[in-house]
DNA sequence: TGATTGACAAATCCGGTGGATATGTAAAGC
DNA sequence: GCTTTACATATCCACCGGATTTGTCAATCA
């Protein structure tokens, strides 16, 4: 049942910063929810910034991930984008590095972590978007694909910063301007999307 | 030329206000910029609280009010929406205090003052652009003018957070949206709105 | 009368300081 | 491979005294 030590790590790391931030984050903190010794977490990582880079990098994957598995499931896309957006409204909420991630505020020392490949979120975000959207509906051209794409980040973005009511709301909302961008195509049940194989849970970084 | 007391002071008080923000402001710099004493400036608005109150409930007014013009100018729906989005971020770029206003981050302690009447400024600007809107079109349902409303100030505010290029490319990015929540009749010519008697130029001040 | 000056207590800011805590490294042991 | 102990260095943090600023008052000037 135990996973790799990396891993266990990277939970605990997970855990603590989400409720003490950087700053607070202490190393023999993690080592302890662990069960190992201080000297563990620096053999595996090297230091106290490594071990928030990797933890950083492997929640921010497994968000995209998650995005992309529920608009996958969907039947329609504009079902996609409702899906999506309440995962990710329901998620930032307490999830303070993603939170974090997105909307770059309270980010306690945390934002030079939250890059994936050097890119920021935001902009990840914005493409897995556009390509799910490219892929279920092809004849949409580029440019309006995109412009849904940044389109339904930015307001997600928006109501995670300033929110007017419940997500279920919020996610109403998002979903009326994108079935509004997207046209009558996109009420239509368009085949979803043919699952790639990802039989393995979202884990791995390097 | 020289306009009231009053109106002298709250000129300063922005002014220093933009600068170093509103721990650092000092009432006797105000005051000398004003060119009077600093009894007189407490004697006018009792405290640095209060002084600073006036100001942003000025600015914020002068700020709604220009947004109203821009779009009451503007020959078609569409074009308001852009001339009130360039508007938007042009002002905000280098104004403190309405940037803070909107965003509500970098508020160094400014936050509380931004509100009118109670409500804050977020608010007041979605009331703005939802009366434009259902003054040009009338038909439209009340609940569509609410969420092209939300959706362009929501969009605003986010390229206000986060750039992702000129001005101009936003503008053009929101403008396309609100385009599309429109509806064909938005690129249509509607007679503007007859503008109502406002003797008083928005005072611009940065 | 409306603004200015000077004076003043109270509140707030600011730089420094010393002890406590955490990081990062090393070596020895199981 | 992991733990324990030890240790130098770096960072945090609560406290402190002086300086600055606020807010108020009374006396004064034009």
């Amino acid at each position: 049942m135990k996973a790799s030590l990396r891993e266990e790590l990277l939970d605990a790391t997970a855990e603590l910063v989400a409720t003490l931030g950087f700053r607070k984050l202490r190393v023999a903190d993690v080592a302890e929810a662990a069960g190992v010794s201080r000297q563990t977490v620096y053999n595996e990582f090297g230091n106290k910034e490594s071990l928030v880079q990797a933890m950083a990098l492997r929640m921010t994957a497994d968000f995209l991930t998650g995005i992309s598995a529920r608009m996958d499931q969907a039947s329609t896309p504009v079902e996609a984008a409702s899906a999506a957006v309440r995962f990710v409204l329901d998620h930032a909420a307490d999830n303070r590095v993603i939170a974090s991630a997105l909307t770059g505020s309270d980010a306690e020392d945390l934002l030079p972590f939250l890059t994936t490949r050097g890119r920021p979120v935001f902009e990840a975000a914005i493409d897995v978007v556009r390509r799910h959207i490219h892929q279920r509906l092809p004849d949409l051209p580029e440019q309006r694909a995109r412009l849904v794409a940044v389109t339904a980040v930015r307001l997600v973005v928006s109501h995670l910063l300033t929110p007017s009511g419940p997500a279920q709301q919020a996610a109403a909302e998002v979903t009326e301007v994108v079935a509004a961008l997207l046209g009558p195509a996109a009420t239509r049940p368009a085949p979803p999307a043919p699952l790639p194989e990802h039989p393995h849970p979202p884990k791995e970084q390097g």
